[in-house]
DNA sequence: AACACCCACAACCGCAGCAGA
DNA sequence: CTCTGCTGCGGTTGTGGGTGT
């Protein structure tokens, strides 16, 4: 152990969210908006403290979150970006507006680096060096020339993966063809999640103290049903707002400095650099 | 059928950075 | 300038489902 937790009051829960917590969050944001997370816990009456509410926010009931099946120009990306930037996840996922951090981390940690380690040796010594290129010390003389080398990477590893949109898409990326187990909304993820809810209804949760659990089954489909249909208009409230976000705000500094300069200098530097080692990878 | 092991993912934790007092 | 509190980030852990024996 060792570790304390980091919110230490008695009565915190922790754990799994159930779609009544998620409906006190939503209808909460729904009313302030997301960002005093401090003020959630209190505001909702969750027992969650409130990085545990930002993060259920962010990570899970946002709107516009796609989660699973990663798309093979999503993961062609990630790990071009990877390679660029390191784990800096929430940069990363900056160049997938509907990806979290969280979620790209974990599809990293469990699939793409199997996918590195199986790869040919050379790729993996190609990464490494692509990775090392920022974060390992240089001397004066070559941080110039490194600089200028890793400007050339970044402009191809974007070139490269923006060149697989779709021509219209404003934010660079193709919207990847709806799968059964894409969620484009979080109304669609927390309609997903009581569904599931009502299908199979915990039989015991393990680290909540609170109820969901102890309603028979015919109250809790009720119960549910109810919740699913006053989370959906929430949520639909929500994201209509949501969509009036330009795409392009999505569009991080980097990308336009990038998309800038190779306007500047002609394609010749997106052409050069020996990035197409992923391309083995799919 | 029961058990053990593995994997994927949600959630937690500590730390760093930032803003306001 | 310093202190304090809040938020965001990245690493790590815990849990539940799936698969193999």
């Amino acid at each position: 152990m060792g570790r304390s937790p980091c919110c230490d009051k008695v009565g915190v829960k922790k754990g799994p969210w159930t779609p009544e917590e998620d409906l006190m969050l939503v209808s909460y944001i729904q009313q302030h908006g997301p960002g005093n997370w401090k003020a959630a816990p209190t505001q909702t009456g969750l027992m969650r403290c409130s990085k545990s509410c930002r993060l259920r926010w962010t990570n899970y009931l946002r709107p516009g979150i796609k989660r699973g099946n990663f798309t093979e120009q999503e993961e062609k990306l990630i790990v071009h970006l990877q390679a660029l930037l390191g784990n800096r996840w929430a940069a990363i996922a900056s160049y997938l507006p509907k990806r979290t951090d969280n979620d790209i981390k974990n599809h990293w940690n469990t699939h793409l680096k199997k996918k590195l380690r199986t790869a040919p040796d050379h790729l993996e010594a190609n990464l490494n060096k692509d990775a090392f290129s920022i974060h390992q010390p240089v001397s004066k003389g070559q941080w110039e020339k490194k600089l200028q080398t890793d400007i050339n990477v970044a402009k191809q590893a974007l070139g490269e993966a923006l060149s697989l949109k779709e021509p219209t898409s404003p934010s660079g990326f193709s919207s990847p063809v709806p799968s059964t187990t894409s969620y484009a909304s979080s109304t669609e993820n927390i309609s997903r999640l009581l569904g599931e809810w009502m299908k199979n209804p915990p039989k015991k949760r393990t680290l909540g103290t609170e109820p969901a659990t102890v309603a028979d089954s015919n109250d809790h489909n009720n119960k549910t049903t109810v919740l699913a249909e006053k989370l959906n208009s929430l949520l639909s409230d929500i994201e209509s707002s949501a969509s009036m976000v330009s795409e392009s705000e999505h569009l991080p500094l980097l990308e336009t400095w990038l998309f800038d300069e190779s306007l500047g200098q002609g394609n010749a530097a997106l052409v050069e650099m020996p990035l197409d080692y992923t391309a083995e990878l799919f």
